[in-house]
DNA sequence: CCCCATTGTGACACCGGTGTCATGTCATTT
DNA sequence: AAATGACATGACACCGGTGTCACAATGGGG
């Protein structure tokens, strides 16, 4: 036998018309069962496998989902924010749950990726999972939608149609952060990440805070917010910089894990105890965040959770049905760096 | 226009016929300047993409690796081990880099799963990435080679044709290990892994570790080896075994880090201090590893340099060139728990 | 005994490209 | 002016399945 075997080969020694095979190997009820066992049979024996190339041609879809990745540029080319990475395990665990393939990518913003894995048949649907700011890509989704590509996007505001972003609750996130800084009387707090609405994950959760904050008749001084990307060298820069400008606070509050870790370590750095002289909060639970020194207290999001929600969204709008849910609940998660034991 | 745009489609408005459209797309010398320019003209305007699968049918080939991931089966479900993890990153960024699209997918050892993607024509090679116990899958690597499916391991001994398995040079990464340990002396030294050829990997630093030891007139205590798995958890239970059995030692090395990251809970518990009374070497350098308390000394895989080895030497294979390298240099990287600072 | 519904199967068009071969045009050679 | 070749393009078969339609065989009801 030379090359792989097609239906025709099937066909052939099992006697029958290739029209016939195709419809046993797929179970159709047209099919005697005795053919039925006789094409499988044969099937198994010569190592057939439906040729997805052409079974994709003729049905139009393609049982496979794109996630397109989108990164901080200046992070480091050979990592990767856990976070994401932690998403894409478990979206990887959803789309195996249901039957899907899963194309990935990394994509730079500037490039022209805009629904070039739909627009191929190269997938069904697109998940598109990048830290917060995607006013950049306004357009560009836009245009998504206005082609009618099914895709679901994380974390991203999408005015249009908000069923398509689905995100945890970074509000009450933040407020969570808040409630328990209050809580251990922590309330001159400073505020690492982006409290503009070009990061809308970022200042969803620095609203949040804020607002419980005011709830309680306490404020963030605006000296005490500094700008930060999602990494721990950003982290580390802007906590370096609050504290050389000789600014005081016993409590942080980091928009994510990532510049949470930066932060910590410039406080080490310049002999401020974590968290006796400050209080460290981070967010995302990444992996890392139990093993730093103090183990960080953050606001969890379900990882696993949400990469099951990003797929079945996606394939309820790829099959026309109904959204019901696209938010996510934190949840708080206190270990050493706010309260020593 | 309804649906999407096809070279037909292209073709009329460009006044061509549909098989130059075709030849202009792909920039064949064949066709006029002025028409190709007409045709990429129209094609843009259309929001025109190739349909891959129409594509991929009629030339046999997919322009996709798949990359199958094999998991301890005892891992909590929702947590990928870090190490492929990164792996994982940077294999998707060596396919991006040559223009291959990437399909991930995680496997049981039990199923089926043997050259389903490239049976069916969805990838045009498989990368397979498991911690070593590849020894339960030999028969279905067998039959692989024997189907002539492109594919490469990481770490698996294929005693049939070495090639196809690339890793890091385990033996001299335990040599390294060993080296320092000897340099700091801390010679009285527990091994937490598997001794055994059913972990190639684990075996292969071990033995690296043990002979470098035995060059110096040093051994390993057998009653100082005990069996994990990688995770912390199992780490952290091997470990707790050893110092309840009141075995006594200033060194251990963990075949990978999440086992040393569990040791080092273990000891710690125990109130033995890492590393004034026992310094820990890990193996692996998962990010993690500098975040530990105290930072892990570990031998470094360069997962980035891994990655891009197992693209390359894969599309190597699928196009019939002679592969020249499969073996990755370790570096040991010292850090806080085996030297204090 | 004829009609019609049911069941199982084969023939065939079709999905949207790619590659081969044939055709046509024009400039160059003899 | 006829022959040769280069260049540009169109027609068409083909990749390997899926879905529709036609048709044969069987069985039950009138």
């Amino acid at each position: 036998m030379k090359g792989k075997a097609t239906s025709f080969d099937i066909a052939h020694y099992a006697g029958v018309s290739q029209s016939t095979v195709s419809r046993a190997l797929r179970n159709s009820p047209l099919v005697n069962e005795e053919t039925r066992k006789k094409v499988h049979e044969v099937a198994k024996e010569l190592n057939y496998k439906v040729d997805k190339n052409a079974s994709n041609l003729r049905t139009q879809q393609s049982n496979t989902l794109a996630l397109l990745l989108f990164e901080d540029p200046t992070k480091d080319d050979s990592q990767i924010n856990p976070f994401f990475l932690a998403m894409l395990g478990s979206i990887t665990r959803a789309c195996a749950n249901v039957g899907y393939d899963l194309l990935i990518s990394f994509q730079q913003a500037s490039k022209d990726w805009h629904a070039d894995y739909e627009d191929s048949h190269r997938a069904d649907g697109i998940i598109l999972l990048g830290y917060g700011d995607f006013i950049d890509y306004q357009e560009k989704l836009d245009r998504l939608l206005a082609q009618g590509t099914k895709f679901v996007c994380w974390g991203a505001k999408i005015t249009q149609s908000p069923n398509l972003s689905i995100s945890c609750d970074n509000y009450h996130g933040g407020q969570l952060a808040a409630k328990h800084l209050i809580d251990i009387q922590r309330t001159n707090c400073a505020f690492i990440g982006d409290a503009s609405e070009h990061s809308p994950e970022f200042f969803a959760r620095f609203n949040g805070f804020n607002d419980e904050f005011t709830k309680n008749n306490l404020s963030i001084d605006s000296r005490k917010i500094a700008n930060a990307i999602s990494t721990d060298e950003s982290g580390f820069q802007a906590t370096k910089s609050l504290i050389s400008n000789n600014i005081k606070f016993d409590a942080l509050f980091a928009a994510s894990d990532l510049i949470a870790i930066g932060a910590i370590k410039a406080l080490t750095e310049a002999g401020i105890k974590v968290p006796e002289d400050v209080s460290v909060v981070g967010f995302d639970d990444i992996p890392i965040a139990s093993f730093t020194n103090p183990p960080l207290t953050t606001v969890q999001q379900d990882t696993s959770k949400a990469g099951e929600m990003l797929v079945t969204n996606l394939l309820k709008m790829i099959n026309g049905e109904a959204i019901t849910t696209n938010t996510l609940v934190p949840e708080l998660i206190v270990r050493g760096s706010t309260v020593s034991n």
